[in-house]
DNA sequence: AAAGGACCCAACCGCGTGACA
DNA sequence: GTGTCACGCGGTTGGGTCCTT
């Protein structure tokens, strides 16, 4: 099937939009909706594509776009969450009221990822590198794979749910899309996810299942990357390891400072050798304090929980 | 102060996919 | 079943800004 040309790029104006631009569209929309983007730029009597105008439209006018810097708690969010679901940023996005994709991508690409290479971690799988390059992994077991997928297929019928409510819900002061998160966390479907979580760690214990887990999952590794990122920040040029010196770990820099500055150092846990421990701490991570960035958001949750 | 490099982010491009005729 | 349309998504790029030398 041949792919179809978005739009008729004679006479359409690409770059930068105009504040006169902007009008037109949050105008237009607000008056009508978006209603179909092919048709909406004629419409509306704008030069741009009908993708152009989508794209401004839900990355930068969206009246719920939360603007300025990241926080600690998002940035932390990310990495998690990027951990489970890998570059999908939309699906990520949805777990960040306010924030787009877009941003995320960016925040990711310019920031995050270069953490974590600081951190002698390989972005891609969070793993921890080896002496010759990133960690080998060997076969998750299948209870991990199994929790992986749950995990996936989780987030993104959360990312659909937040959605969709989102469409008919505007966003309201201090009822954050999270809250969606802790409401299918207490759900049946999280309590079943803890029930297996616990049936597992059970039968971890032993050494060989011990040694399986040991082959750490992408999902494993992130709470590790969350876990505790500070202690290794404080020797960031020396655990920059594997990655090219030239790069300055400004970000990292920063992000120990925010860390020493704005959080008590007791909120993080120990970062255990990587072996078992990471998968130890996938399974900890709803349960114990590695939601704790959740925290705040705790207090729109006992609406939800009677629900 | 100026030049060059690094960083940041808005915007674009092209692919995948669901809906529909 | 097939082709087309429309949309959403992820990857990439271009240009403005900031920083370093």
């Amino acid at each position: 099937m041949g792919r179809t040309p978005c739009c008729d790029k004679k006479g359409l104006k690409k770059g930068p939009w105009t504040p006169e631009e902007d009008e037109i569209l949050i105008s237009y929309i607000k008056k009508n909706g978006h209603g179909s983007w092919r048709s909406l730029p004629k419409l509306a009597g704008l030069l741009r594509c009908g993708k152009s105008c989508r794209l401004r439209w839900t990355n930068y006018l969206r009246p719920d776009i939360k603007r300025g810097p990241f926080t600690l708690e998002e940035e932390k969010l990310v990495i998690q969450l990027h951990g489970i679901l890998g570059n999908r940023w939309a699906a990520i996005a949805s777990q960040l009221p306010g924030r787009t994709d877009n941003e995320i991508k960016n925040l990711w690409n310019t920031h995050l990822k270069k953490r974590l290479l600081c951190m002698g971690l390989d972005p891609q799988t969070h793993e921890p590198f080896t002496s010759c390059g990133p960690a080998i992994k060997a076969p998750a077991s299948p209870a991990t794979r199994h929790m992986a997928q749950w995990e996936s297929a989780r987030l993104e019928a959360e990312a659909r749910l937040s959605r969709e409510s989102s469409l008919f819900n505007p966003p309201t002061p201090g009822k954050s899309d999270n809250d969606y998160f802790l409401r299918i966390w207490n759900s049946e479907v999280g309590d079943s996810f803890r029930k297996f979580n616990q049936a597992d760690k059970t039968t971890r214990k032993s050494p060989a299942s011990a040694s399986q887990a040991s082959s750490s999952t992408k999902c494993g590794s992130v709470s590790a990357v969350t876990a505790d990122i500070s202690p290794n920040l404080a020797g960031c040029s020396t655990t920059a390891r594997n990655q090219n010196e030239d790069t300055e770990c400004k970000s990292c820099k920063s992000y120990a400072e925010d860390l020493n500055a704005g959080s008590d150092s007791s909120s993080s846990l120990e970062l255990e050798d990587s072996s078992d421990s990471t998968l130890q701490l996938l399974l900890d991570f709803p349960i114990n304090n590695d939601m704790s960035f959740l925290e705040e958001n705790m207090d729109g949750y006992a609406t939800y929980s009677a629900m």
